[in-house]
DNA sequence: GCCGTTTTCGGCCCGACTGTTTTCAGTCG
């Protein structure tokens, strides 16, 4: 049951829209696939399991008849006919062409209708040859463009993790200020919506009018191309691959620019069509009423006031809910760095870790944390020194006797269990028995079925020591996918048992996301935010939790470690 | 293909930049 993920139905109707967008069909049809692709992906419920209890799919926002049929079709199925005779119509390479950036689905069929390319190859032999400029509507520079853009392909696909972004984004920030004539320089995009990774950097500036932004802007340092640059927009790429756009507006436009460029796109479109209800013109440069009198935007408050809306924080414009809600008065009140009053999942050179029990809890204490879990690895992970039973309760000894010395810091004696391939935990139940609390975590044979993974996790749920489970996906941004689960189960399974669920801080991690936070928060299941510090120096990796916590509209009140200690034991599962 | 407090048909966000054009189409965000 409920085999099919949410993820799989949004990306075969994104490939449908694809091949219409190839196909050059009616482009308000393919935006209408993609519309409900994203619904899809946002939604915090199975869409198999409402099909499964005859739910009306069509009451969902952008799915109507005939896609509440394409996703019946497709869960109980497991394929779509509609995608089976398009994938039949189009070459397998047209999709890598789209890709390319400059190509779109016009050109694309010129090409294709002209010089027979269907895929990367042939593009880059004509190009080569000189063929392409003697197409209609291209010419030697694109061309020579194409070419170029072929050769980058690969690294311009990329999307960087924030943290990665982070330091570009902050010295980009300070070589616009030095610009003659700047005055606002801020951070934009999905980088200002903390999403986990991000494309590519957005930036806004207001400046006078007779300014050197732009000039400023393409002699930083580390820029490698110019994209294109005009009066008002430029887009360079970074010797990393890291593409840049930056847009120059007037000061009184600054708040309808910087919501327009903050995104998302689809938060914006839905922003402008509450204007367009109210007769009101919505753009980059202010909110217009019928006569083209601008009525507001030098604030992004005064933008969504003309639209009766709160302002909203820039990491809940996804169009997952929140123009709603905003318009009810239902907004979250997010968490905060400050709400945070300890961490519970650190490690120390007892297994993987950097720095000694000694130097972590000093670096605790400068950051006002009131307390701090010591989990190391258990003995199954070799590769992380993990601890046997015997040196495990060793370990919780030193930390006793460190505790006697702490003034203001309480460390807890914790541990990372492995959660072993049948669910087993990897110490025994009267060792877990004498610690503070225990993690459990997934190590190793990741690629298990999603049923079999999910049956490890629940399994391991059932030992009544198992408070917490840390990253439970597993998942590497960039590097490794989340682990195949049935997220709704473990929620279900964790909500009767008590059993909390970790939002690993590790920039790479970031496990649960921000979609399964929310999905946690609705089904009554505590967050915990863990640094999974491996120095003290990664003790703050809890800012980069945090901004996933608030995407994931969670409150302090969702989040276990806004609790002080006395209050956090009580409801650990051991101590119910 | 979706959607509806003017509509069940005819709309569907809006503007900048580029290159190939002699006034604009295509692409992008």
């Amino acid at each position: 049951m409920n085999e099919v993920d949410n993820q799989e139905i949004a990306a075969q109707f994104e490939r449908i829209a694809e091949l219409l967008e190839i196909q050059g069909e009616n482009p308000f049809r393919v935006r209408a696939y993609r519309n409900a692709a994203r619904t899809i992906q946002n939604l915090p419920r199975n869409l198999a399991s409402m099909v499964a209890a005859g739910e009306r799919l069509e009451e969902l926002p952008t799915i109507g008849k005939d896609l509440a049929a394409k996703i019946r079709e497709f869960v109980t199925t497991g394929s779509l006919r509609k995608l089976r005779e398009l994938e039949r119509a189009v070459p397998p390479g047209m999709r890598e062409l789209l890709k390319v950036p400059g190509l779109g689905p016009k050109r694309l069929r010129v090409l294709r209708d002209e010089l027979g390319i269907r895929d990367l190859a042939a593009l880059e032999r004509a190009a080569r040859e000189g063929r392409v400029r003697q197409l209609p509507g291209f010419g030697e520079k694109s061309e020579r463009k194409l070419l170029a853009e072929l050769n980058e392909l690969q690294r311009r696909a990329r999307r960087f993790p924030w943290a990665e972004a982070e330091a570009l984004a902050t010295r980009l920030l300070a070589h616009l200020k030095t610009a003659r004539g700047a005055r606002r320089v801020e951070m934009a995009g999905s980088y200002r919506r903390l999403r986990d990774t991000v494309g590519d950097l957005d930036i806004l500036v207001s400046a006078t009018r007779d300014n050197a932004v732009m000039e400023t802007f393409v002699a930083f340092e580390r820029v490698e191309r110019v994209l294109s640059k005009g009066r008002t927009r430029a887009s360079v790429v970074l010797d990393n691959g890291l593409q840049v756009d930056l847009r120059v507006v007037p000061r009184a436009s600054f708040g309808a620019a910087w919501h327009y460029f903050t995104g998302s796109k689809a938060h914006n479109i839905a922003v402008r069509v509450m204007g367009v209800r109210r007769g009101l013109k919505i753009n980059e440069y202010g909110v217009f009423d019928q006569s083209g009198r601008r009525i507001a935007g030098s604030d992004e408050s005064s933008l969504y006031a003309q639209v009766d809306l709160p302002w909203i924080p820039p990491e809940l414009r996804e169009k997952r809910g929140e123009l709603e809600a905003a318009a009810r008065g239902g907004l979250p009140r997010l968490i905060e760095r400050a709400d945070l009053r300890g961490d519970l999942h650190a490690h120390t050179t007892r297994s993987d870790g950097e720095d000694d029990l000694a130097t972590l809890a000093r670096a605790a204490r400068a950051l006002g944390h009131e307390y701090l879990a010591i989990t190391e690895h258990s003995q199954h992970l070799r590769i992380a020194q993990g601890l046997s039973a015997d040196a495990l309760l060793a370990h919780c000894d030193a930390i006793d006797a460190l505790n006697q010395n702490l003034d203001g810091l309480r460390l807890l004696k914790g541990v990372e269990v492995d959660i072993l391939e049948d669910g087993a935990l990897d110490l025994p139940d009267e060792v877990l028995a004498r610690l503070d609390l225990c993690l459990g975590a997934i190590h190793s044979a990741f690629g298990l079925s999603r049923r079999r993974q999910t049956e490890r996790l629940l399994r391991a749920m059932d030992n009544r020591w198992l408070d917490i489970i840390a990253h439970p996906t597993a998942r590497l941004l960039g590097k490794r996918p989340a682990c195949e689960l049935d997220i709704e189960r473990i929620l279900e399974s964790a909500r009767q048992s008590g059993c909390a669920l970790e939002l690993n801080a590790q920039p790479l991690r970031l496990d649960l996301d921000d979609i399964h936070c929310r999905m946690a928060r609705e089904h009554g299941v505590a967050i915990v935010i863990s640094s999974d510090a491996h120095s003290a120096r990664q003790l703050d990796n809890l800012r980069y939790g945090i901004a996933q916590a608030r995407r994931g509209w969670l409150e302090a009140g969702d989040v276990l470690n806004c609790l002080s200690w006395d209050a956090l034991r009580a409801r650990l599962r051991r101590n119910r």
